[in-house]
Order: structure tokens, then sequence, then C-alpha cells
DNA sequence: ACTATATTTGAACAATTGTTCAAATATTGA
DNA sequence: TCAATATTTGAACAATTGTTCAAATATAGT
């Protein structure tokens, strides 16, 4: 985030108003770490197919590990990441667990990006 | 992407059908890559901004490097990665570059990921 | 209590990625 | 052609991240 002040540009910038203008607009920090983290959530290929799958069905770790064809180990860390997120949501069952998602907003969000893909 | 085949909870999964089921409907690898390539590049703090700022107002790099506090070296590697993923498109004037948003898609993923945020 | 099953967790490793620095192009005006 | 400005590019470095492996919990049945 350092970087020396010669190197940006400093000495004499064309359009000044356009600069300001759109700096006055622009997003706030807290707004842009947010974003930053939904996209970096369904950026991951695994996370994507985890996502996909619970929006079709609630799924215990070992049916998606299956389905997924994915240790079950590094679907559990996933799953971990989305609870955090609390993009899903968990219910056991005696030694299961079931997943499921937990986020009205993520289906939209998830299907623009596929509307955008398919174009 | 390879695993023994014995951490795949090969052993027995509870609800066959229901994982056949969801199997059929999956995504394809190449829409799976696809999103995750899309979203990966509105994961980047530097690259949500450079997308706001464009969708505000056509910017050259050194206008933008100065807007975002950024390097101007940075600033035109991120411009060459939305450029490579048409996310934007330049227009040169004289020794300038200016840039502008390629996709009518992407400001709808954009604003989708906004109301998440906002909720 | 013991065993088997289901899931979680922590550490380590490899791969990816964003920024910096230095050098290279490109364009204009003198 | 020379100097100045605007941008691009490549290499290197640090930081982040996803998977694996091994070990730890948790739960149910015997």
């Amino acid at each position: 985030m350092s970087q020396k002040e010669e190197n940006i540009c400093e000495i004499r910038y064309v359009d000044e108003a356009r600069v300001k203008s759109v700096k006055e607009q622009m997003l706030k920090d807290e707004e842009v770490n947010g974003l930053s983290q939904v996209f970096s959530l369904l950026s991951d290929p695994t996370r994507i197919r985890i996502i996909f799958a619970l929006s079709k069905k609630e799924l215990c770790v070992c049916d998606l590990s299956n389905l997924l064809n994915l240790s079950i180990s590094a679907t559990s860390h996933q799953l971990r990441i989305l609870k955090n997120a609390r993009l899903v949501k968990y219910r056991k069952e005696g030694k299961m667990v079931f997943y499921s998602l937990d986020d009205r907003h993520i289906s939209n969000l998830f299907n623009e990006g596929l509307k955008h893909i398919r174009e």
C-alpha cells in the first residue's frame, strides 16, 4: 500500500475536475473490502461447485465430497470458510453434518455471474 | 486435482439418489472456470476501484493512478488484466490512453455485489 | 469402555497473485 | 534528431491461498 510519491503521477494530471468528481463518488474503503471479500469467496472453483450443489439440495460433507470428487478434508475446509462468511449454515444429525445455503443474496449474485459468462 | 481414492468417501455415502440428482445438474467445468475467472477479476480491491471509477467516467492511466493513489505501473498492470478480460476498452489520444468500461454485464454483477454487502 | 464412522483442525507445501523497480516503447514538440 | 511525457512491460519479491497429510474431536452402537 505504500509507494513513493513521485511515482503517482503527481507532476500534472490532465483533467483535475474529472478526477475530483469521481473521487467524491468513490466507494468507501469498507465497501471496497466487502466487495472484495464476497467476490473472493465466489472466485474459487471448489466453492463455486459447493454453492451450486447446495443451491440444489441440502448435503452432508461426505455426499458433497463424493459429488465434487474432492477429499473430505478439503471439502470441510471450504465449508468452514463459507460458514464463517455466513453463506452456508449447518445442521447436525447424529454423526453427520448437513449443509445448506444461508444467504438469499448469494443466489442472485451467482446467477448474475452465470448470465455474464453465458451471455 | 489428484487425490487418493480412499480419501473421497468411497466407502458408503448416505443418499445416493440425492448425490446423483445433483450430479446431473452440476455446472460444466467450463462454466465453473468462467465463473471463477469473472469473480477473480472482481475480487481485487484495486480492480474494484478501477471498475467503479470507470463506471463513472472515462479516464487516462495518469488520472486513474492519481485518483487511486496507486503507482502508474501498478495501475497499468491492472488495466491490462481488465483489458485482456474485455472488461475495459481503451482509446489513444496522443501520448495518452483513455480507458472505459467495455462490458454491459459487469455493472449488473457489480451492483448485485453492492446490494449484497449493503443488505 | 471400545470400535467404527463422520467431520474438523493444524501445519506444511506448492501455486497464484499484486506491487515495485528498472527498463523499454510510443508519441509529441522543439 | 533530441528531449520530455505517457504508458507498457518483465523480473523479482512478499503475501495469500487451496490442498494434502496426519492427528484430533464427536457421535452412535456394541
